[in-house]
RNA sequence: GGAGAGAUGGCCGAGAGGCCGAAGGCGCUCCCCUGCUAAGGGAGUACACCUCAAAAGGGUGUCGAGGGUUCGAAUCCCUCUCUCUCCGCCA
């Protein structure tokens, strides 16, 4: 969410941001709205201040055994006189709110203009594209070829379409690649672990940003309890904030969790409808930095290195993309996504995407520190990929195969299972 | 799942229709005092919003959440959420 006080001071600026995203804001209509506001809610207010002391007067006379009853009759008609106004308010002010929830974050000045992901800038190449003497397969025939282990059939039968089995070994390296992000996030770069639940409840939802706008990205449970399925460990990681005030020099808060992930992958129509790429269910190891404000992009940069970091010792070629205003999520004030090289797609695949949200979620969530002067203030929010579980292990399936199928195992993970080699070995 | 108890400021805790944004204590900040420390004395110490160019000032709301009764609700009524205790069940 923004903040409401730029929109009643500085509209047009918050206007020409936005329209950098794309969205078109409506500034002749939050303008009226606002002014309606005003004059609602001192009316309202006026009135039940009159109110008040009218009550407080009947509470003294009594108290001085007078007859009260003049001073009741006097007061008969307030109260739905009052009650009118607040209707009147409370009616502007649900509408202002809701239009506010609606509203995506400003870009940050250092993010790119354009459209769509054709105006994202490569800042950034580690490594070359792997390059074979014959044609790569892709990570679904490899998979399939250990011996089915990547059995995409039994996913089918188990639950239905963008569901996958893993066995075996290649299930074993799912879970090594998992330690080993967890492992390097906690031992180097200074990350506390955090076990969550997998489904949360829509405040929390809201909290973050996927709520009230990405409803249909979402699982929601049928039962009595109204639970969503977390689309990201963004959502309980940073909510551990909601409505805390945190203590200056406990900051920056950086939190990693491995969680799965559950999107509906409404609207994603028939893209990447082959392998492992985009699944209803898929793990992730999230990073989390809860930071000063003034340390906000600072904490991005460190953020991306980290999740940089696993691909390098992975040892997979990547590139770093700053994201265009118009190709960025609707709390990000800026992104960076982290693009793997994808042999048997002849091109760079999305694999992290990290976001300093500024004061957006915080405000949302209330999540606030206190400055030297023992005020709040609202912090800001981070998060990062380090990494996407399953599309890392696509990677490493398409960047160590051999002529005949044989996948070598990075050496970084190779004590994560028993020392193999090769899988299928 | 059954029975019961509870939710008040940073924390503990009083409060039972008006004098309550809320006693008292702890903690914290500032000041005084004792050579240092310990002890003692004094003052202050919630958050959000509105109004105002801003500050000052004024106003509104907030005692788990939402609704109701009343001129007036922390206090009475209803619904919900969460916590705790006991019993049952369970990884």
């Amino acid at each position: 969410m923004l903040d409401p006080r730029l929109l009643r001071t500085d509209l047009n600026a918050v206007a020409s941001g936005l329209a950098r995203r794309g969205f078109i804001l409506d500034v002749s209509h939050i303008e009226r709205l606002e002014s309606e506001r005003k004059e609602a809610q001192i009316e309202a207010e006026r009135l039940q201040a009159e109110r008040n002391s009218r009550s407080k007067a009947i509470g003294q006379a009594k108290a001085r055994g007078e007859d009260v009853q003049p001073l009741l009759d006097e007061v008969a008609s307030l109260g739905a006189r009052m009650d009118a106004a607040k209707a009147r308010f409370g009616a502007i002010a649900e509408q202002l709110d809701a239009l506010m929830l609606q509203l995506p974050n400003i870009p940050h000045e250092s993010v790119p203009d354009g459209a769509d992901e054709t105006g994202n800038a490569e800042i950034k190449r580690w490594g070359e594209p792997t390059r074979f003497g014959f044609e790569p397969k892709d990570h679904v025939t490899l998979g399939e070829g250990l011996n089915g282990n990547m059995d995409f059939a039994a996913g089918a039968k188990l639950a239905g379409s963008r569901f996958v089995v893993l066995k075996g070994d290649l299930a074993r390296m799912h879970r090594a690649l998992t330690q080993f992000m967890l492992n390097l996030h906690t031992g180097e770069h200074g990350y506390q672990e955090v076990y969550v639940p997998y489904m949360v409840n829509a405040d929390s939802l809201r909290g973050t940003g996927q709520l009230p706008k990405f409803e249909e990205d979402l699982f929601r449970l049928d039962g009595e309890s109204p639970y969503y399925l977390i689309p990201t460990a963004e959502v309980p990681v940073t909510n551990l904030v909601r409505d805390e005030i945190l203590d200056l020099a406990g900051l920056p808060l950086k939190m990693v969790a491995h969680t799965p992930c559950f999107r509906s992958e409404a609207g994603s129509g028939g893209r990447d409808v082959r392998g492992m790429i985009r699944q209803h269910q898929f793990e992730k190891v999230e990073l989390v930095q809860i930071v000063h404000p003034d340390h906000s992009f600072a904490a991005l940069e460190e953020l991306t290195g980290h999740a940089e970091t696993v691909l390098e010792r992975l040892g997979l070629p990547y590139r770093r993309m700053l994201l265009c205003a118009g190709d960025m999520g609707f709390g990000a004030a800026k992104t960076y996504d982290l693009e793997v090289w994808l042999p048997a797609q002849d091109t760079y695949r999305e694999i992290s995407s990290c976001s300093s949200f500024e004061a957006f979620q915080a405000r949302r969530l209330q999540a606030r520190f206190r400055n030297p002067e023992g005020k709040p203030e609202l912090a800001h929010t981070l998060n990062g990929s380090g990494l996407a579980v399953g599309r890392t292990l696509v990677a490493v399936l398409e960047n160590f195969q051999d002529e005949g199928g044989r996948i070598a195992i990075p050496e970084v993970l190779r004590p994560y299972m028993g020392g193999q080699t090769h899988l299928g070995a």
